[in-house]
RNA sequence: GUCUCCGUGGCGCAGUGGAAAGCGCGUCGGGUUGCGGACCCGAAGGGCGCAGGUUCGAAUCCUGCCGGAGACACCA
């Protein structure tokens, strides 16, 4: 992989061993990003201890940064080498190496990006909306935010199942069964205004639940039916699943998320699974009946009063609940689709839930050293008053809803802007659709996950900043200087020079996208991606700025800028398409 | 009471233990009708909630406090 960290990385090792011995060979040589060169090691400050040791006087950090300079080998690699400060030393590369590496991310479909030699099988487990009820903010950004770890965890080689825990089992299924019966199930399934409002349909059923005394013992029953696999209320169930998929889907082909009926592994399927996953964990001597309950108390967990903690496997009644469901998902994960890493892109206020579960799961042996779960925890959406989003009425936010006004605002954006062709109608909304969507896309996937965001459409839909339309738009204009140039992006191939303190910069950038996927990937934590492509775009136009390429002063300059241009075009889609960000080929 | 997350320029956010803390919006001042100005350049503006500690070096690690959000027994 060409990347200047790595690469430098291996050479001032060298030089450390030739320095000071084969047992510095495989010391950290702290390279690290510089203001005053490309990158600079900091190791020589760290070994003043050891060598001070070793040798049994008083060692000097400079000194020491110069002994490791003595024996550097520049190569073909290294430009510059300068001690200053305390000891640092500061490198600077060659612009032919920076050149030759660029000419390969050029070169290879795959950016020079190599698959992991260490392939994992993960499970991504995100989205996770409820049967018959509508997905709401909520359901955004673990649906966004897991589909990039995804994407970009099979982009580095890892298998990847995507496994979209939908919530279709349980306590609400009598009242809804119920209510679909009464509603009629031809009217119902058909009627725009009873299932397909999945959200009325949802409250209606409540309504009746909590005010209709009668009402509330039949959907009891109803339950007890559904969880007993009595055939005609499996039949009810399934049409309730089948409306909501389809409804799903239509959110996800919106968004551009990957997920499947196929990444559907809810709740219901692992109804069978409960008990004996609960009987292995008696058998253990981890559960013990509490208060009638069967509850685990992993330790390190206490209540309000500070008395121990229970995960409670298996209700007082008999029943399950979700943590009988977590833990038997995570049981058959480990035996049966045999996992190393476990994924969890859910939100911030389960994280005690699934601590909990997670402590269990070690008990039991499920979870240790050679399988790993984390909580990707995703903070709660906020209001531009910095209040958990809430409608005006205060109840919560309709998905479609938020989509629609953010492209809305996009393409009031959008026409507001004096544009270099003339679009039709159908062709603009069909621009305006992937602009609104994408500036969403990017706002939420721009941030660290675990930190609450404001929901701010003005902000997100800016066509100028960190946003997702001003990365659209720089690979807009990518485009156009081939299109004008008559010239296949595919063709422009090099060699690639550098003469331009431009192009020095942005080959540099480019170089460094492998290892920042990589850091995506292994940290699950896609907003380095998005955060990286951004700077990469700015040092594009920085370079558009300066450095004319179609009117280049020579054929050899041409072609150079026209290939930094096709590798930065390149860059930025298959960047933007593991963060699931749509682009436009004009705007 | 326990636990999680968060406190960084007016606002919104980045920041692998390394030099003078960055970016976007906004503000002020410039450039440019260009290979798409939906752009670029420059300026003002904070010393990272507070106090200790570890370290050659802390926004980053540890401890304690303050402030905000949230979770904490039979809902998911």
């Amino acid at each position: 992989m060409p990347d200047p960290q790595l690469a430098l990385t291996a050479r001032v090792r060298e030089a450390l061993a030739a320095a000071f011995g084969p047992s510095y060979a495989g010391t950290d040589p702290v390279i690290r990003p510089s203001q005053f060169a490309d990158l600079q090691a900091n190791v020589a400050m760290s070994l003043v201890k050891p060598l001070t040791a070793e040798r049994g006087e008083k060692q000097n950090p400079r000194n020491i940064a110069n002994e490791i300079v003595a024996k550097l080998d520049k190569g073909d690699l290294i430009d510059k080498v300068e001690v200053s400060g305390p000891g640092f030393i500061n490198l600077t590369l060659r612009d032919d190496w920076i050149a030759g590496q660029a000419q390969q991310v050029l070169a290879d479909p795959r950016l020079a990006v190599p698959k992991t030699d260490a392939p994992q099988r993960v499970i991504v487990e995100y989205s996770s909306p409820n049967v018959a009820k509508e997905m709401h903010v909520g359901h955004l950004r673990t649906t966004i935010v897991g589909d990039a770890i995804a994407r970009i965890l099979g982009f580095l080689g890892h298998e990847v199942i995507k496994d979209n825990h939908v919530g279709d089992w349980g306590t609400p299924f009598g009242m809804l069964i119920e209510h679909l019966l009464d509603l009629g199930e031809e009217k119902a399934a058909d009627d725009d205004s009873s299932v397909s409002d999945l959200t009325a349909f949802y409250q209606a059923a409540r309504q009746k639940f909590d005010g209709d005394e009668e009402f509330a013992g039949r959907a009891r029953k109803r339950v007890v039916l559904l969880q007993a696999g009595d055939p005609e209320t499996l039949r009810l169930w399934q049409v309730l699943v089948d409306v909501s998929k389809r409804y799903f889907n239509t959110v996800y082909e919106r968004l551009g998320v990957t997920l499947t009926d196929d990444d559907i592994k809810g709740e219901s399927f692992y109804n069978d699974l409960l008990a004996p996953t609960v009987q292995e964990l008696e058998d253990k001597g981890i559960a013990v009946v509490s208060d009638g309950a069967l509850c685990a108390f992993p330790p390190g967990f206490t209540g309000r009063e500070g008395e121990p903690l229970p995960v409670i496997i298996r209700k007082s009644d008999g029943g399950y609940n979700y943590s009988s469901s977590d833990l038997a998902t995570i049981r058959y994960r480990v035996d049966t689709e045999h996992v190393h890493r476990m994924i969890y892109v859910v939100g911030a206020p389960q994280a005690l839930h699934f601590q909990m579960v997670f402590a269990v799961s070690r008990m039991a042996g499920w979870l240790g050293d050679d399988v790993k779960a984390e909580h990707a925890q995703i903070g709660n959406v906020l209001g531009t008053d910095g209040k958990i989003l809430r409608t005006r009425a205060g109840g919560t936010v309709k998905l479609s809803e938020l989509l629609d006004e953010a492209v809305e605002r996009a393409g009031e954006r959008f026409d507001a802007i004096e544009h270099q062709e003339d679009f039709d109608a159908a062709t603009r909304d069909e621009i305006v659709e992937k602009v609104g969507i994408g500036a969403v896309k990017y706002a939420d996937l721009s941030v660290a996950l675990d930190s609450e965001y404001i929901f701010d459409i003005d902000r997100m839909t800016l066509f100028n900043g960190k946003t997702g339309p001003y990365l659209q738009y720089a690979t807009v204009r990518i485009r156009s200087i081939f299109r004008k140039g008559g010239i296949d992006p595919e063709k422009a191939t090099g060699p690639i020079t550098i003469g331009h303190e431009a192009e020095r910069a942005l080959a540099l950038r480019l170089l460094d996208f492998g290892s920042v996927v990589e850091q995506s990937g292994e940290l699950s934590e896609p907003h380095r991606l998005a955060g990286y492509l951004f700077e990469l775009a700015q040092a594009y136009t920085s370079f558009f700025e300066n450095c004319p390429v179609l009117k280049a002063p020579d054929e050899e300059t041409k072609a150079s800028r026209l290939a930094l241009c096709a590798a930065t075009l390149t860059t930025l889609t298959t960047g933007l398409d593991l963060l699931g960000i749509p682009v436009p080929e004009r705007m």
